[in-house]
DNA sequence: ATGATCTGCAAGCCTGGGGTTGCATATCAT
DNA sequence: ATGATATGCAACCCCAGGCTTGCAGATCAT
């Protein structure tokens, strides 16, 4: 299980972007090529293009040939992998904050 | 109960930047005023001071005042809100995806 | 009161990366 | 073969935002 490969901040990175987001979301609804996803974005297929790859690195999306174009599909696994390990640490703070409190309250 | 005034790609916006994640780590692990983080990271005070309160915008922290100084301390909740978001969707994707893959394997 | 610390505000520098345009290349339809 | 459509590569522009330095205002200890 697991050797941590997710390196949080970078994927964070990724997702950051507002754009890519976007694509990601319309992705994630139906599987499109760049050209499709250029014409529901304001923005030039280039720019998505790249998005895409970058989206593909990060292992969030998947490009899948059909024909002379390339649809990509969202990877929901990396997502909630990602999301697992966040609820970890939120949940630790959390612990650790209580455990103050408890503390300070006994000191009342 | 709040209306998920998440904002997903904003939240990760916050979290993407490698100095913000690094502050929210120290701070997760002991509360830590603005020059003690300075003392920790390579990075200026007032860059730091500025983090904190992007953070602090962003729900991830939360100031107390201790003396003349003031403390951060790491809120898990927003973290593990943004996690449980994140997971929806992620699951949601993986679904759709099976969903298909069941309705190929029965054109065979 | 004086020095030592801590915070807050402001101006300015500089790099990363998101966006565009232009052109070349490959695959499909007729 | 020819046009239409899709991807790929490259050079270039541009600006948000991360970092720094410098200075001023608070708060604490002696």
């Amino acid at each position: 299980m697991s050797g941590t490969s997710t390196e949080v901040p970078a994927v964070l990175a990724v997702l950051a972007d507002e754009t890519r987001w976007r694509i990601l979301t319309e992705v994630g609804r139906s599987e499109l090529s760049a050209s499709a996803l250029a014409g529901r974005l304001p923005v030039s297929r280039q720019a998505i293009a790249r998005h895409l790859t970058v989206l593909a690195d990060a292992g969030l999306v998947e490009p899948v040939r059909a024909g002379r174009e390339i649809r990509y599909r969202a990877l929901g696994s990396r997502l909630s992998a990602l999301a697992s390990e966040l609820d970890v640490i939120g949940r630790e703070w959390d612990r650790r904050l209580n455990a103050l409190k408890r503390v300070a309250e006994r000191l009342d």
